[in-house]
DNA sequence: TACTATACTGTACATATATTCAGTATTTTT
DNA sequence: AAAAATACTGAATATATGTACAGTATAGTA
């Protein structure tokens, strides 16, 4: 990305303005009537300059064809589904497992998420995650202990607090003293671990 | 906003995505080779009956001159400034108290909210608040028994469950066993109330 | 010093595009 | 039963628009 010039910078705020008053991008001859040019060619070759430094990319042919890159008025956020916590299944991506989507910014949790979990059952409520809440399930198998992790052994799926004893055992730590520890022996049980907690949502 | 037909509905998805995916809208001609259509007249009924139904507008003689209205591809996000609960000071707007701010979309809890609180203490532990969370504020003063509030006694913030005993008291209950209620007496004490939480984020 | 980039005006033109008109057919509403 | 809305094809056209070509001028670069 090279250094841009005041004025190509002004033709780029006048493109982002204009399809923000607007919602589609300005023609040659808009441009010109908002920055008082008086050809449409004094347009055409800061579109040029604009696009052969990457800051926009123009549609040949195409009326109104320009579209801002890196423009954080067209894509932050994100479509993220909504998924059950069923007792017995996996968290698939699957359309039936699907509840519903939540527009969310991508940045909007510290790492990078893939999905959100709606909690059943209070076996996490001393880490304050209680029933309905929705966790943002980041998919990853590289866990460490003291991660709040999305686990499944078989069908079961459960949310609890990760903790390798060692090589060979695993416990599943709920967070309420009403439940117990899950032990998992690797050798004689299957251990899935579907993803890690990076964030927590919460509509009252 | 009439009822909405599902091949009118197949024209505003087409839209929509075609304005994602290329930053502009599309022609008419677009339209019909999106969906199959094989008269640019097609997509032109279409296009009048959304605009009709108030779901789009339309810019006469502008081509791509079509945006969608409530379109939360334009701008369905907003700044919030999350604010420090500091035990003496009010949770003001001003600029001092503001931490940073989150791109949230507006609908993104039940309620519209107006700014986020970081919870300091664990008073609300058992209600699945913990330090640093962020509590979703609506700023109302009107409140019921059981809903979460933050209230003001003097300068004194706090996150508690509101209840009223009667037209002269009122009881903060911390949802923590190590901590005692707040009897409020309306005649000797001022108690403000600031507004009430209507959602949870919390950030790994 | 020639060269390239920037920053314009002004004219011209092919074509991309909106938009109208003429039909046909089905369904819904009055 | 008539009217209006929906859902199309197909053709025609005025104009909106991108884009090339011809200039002028200034500033920095090789």
């Amino acid at each position: 990305m090279k250094e841009i010039t005041s004025q190509q910078q002004r033709v780029l705020d006048c493109i982002q303005i204009y399809i923000k008053k607007t919602g589609f991008p300005p023609t040659r001859a808009d441009i010109c009537r908002e920055l008082g040019f008086k050809s449409p060619n004094s347009a055409e070759t800061h579109l040029r300059a604009l696009e052969k430094k990457g800051f926009i990319s123009i549609e040949s042919g195409a009326s109104r064809g320009i579209s801002v890159i890196n423009g954080e008025s067209s894509d932050d956020s994100n479509e993220y589904p909504i998924i059950g916590l069923v007792a017995a299944g996996s968290p698939t991506l699957a359309q039936e497992n699907i509840e519903k989507t939540i527009s969310c910014p991508k940045s909007f949790f510290d790492s990078n998420f893939d999905y959100f979990l709606k909690v059943k059952g209070l076996s996490m409520k001393d880490a304050g995650i209680m029933e309905d809440d929705l966790i943002a399930v980041k998919k990853t198998t590289d866990v460490r202990n003291g991660d709040i992790v999305i686990a499944r052994i078989d069908d079961e799926v459960t949310v609890k607090y990760f903790n390798r004893k060692n090589s060979k055992v695993v416990e599943l730590e709920p967070a309420n003293e009403d439940f117990e520890n899950i032990v998992v022996d690797l050798e004689h049980e299957q251990l899935h671990i579907e993803g890690k907690s990076v964030g927590l949502l919460r509509r009252n």
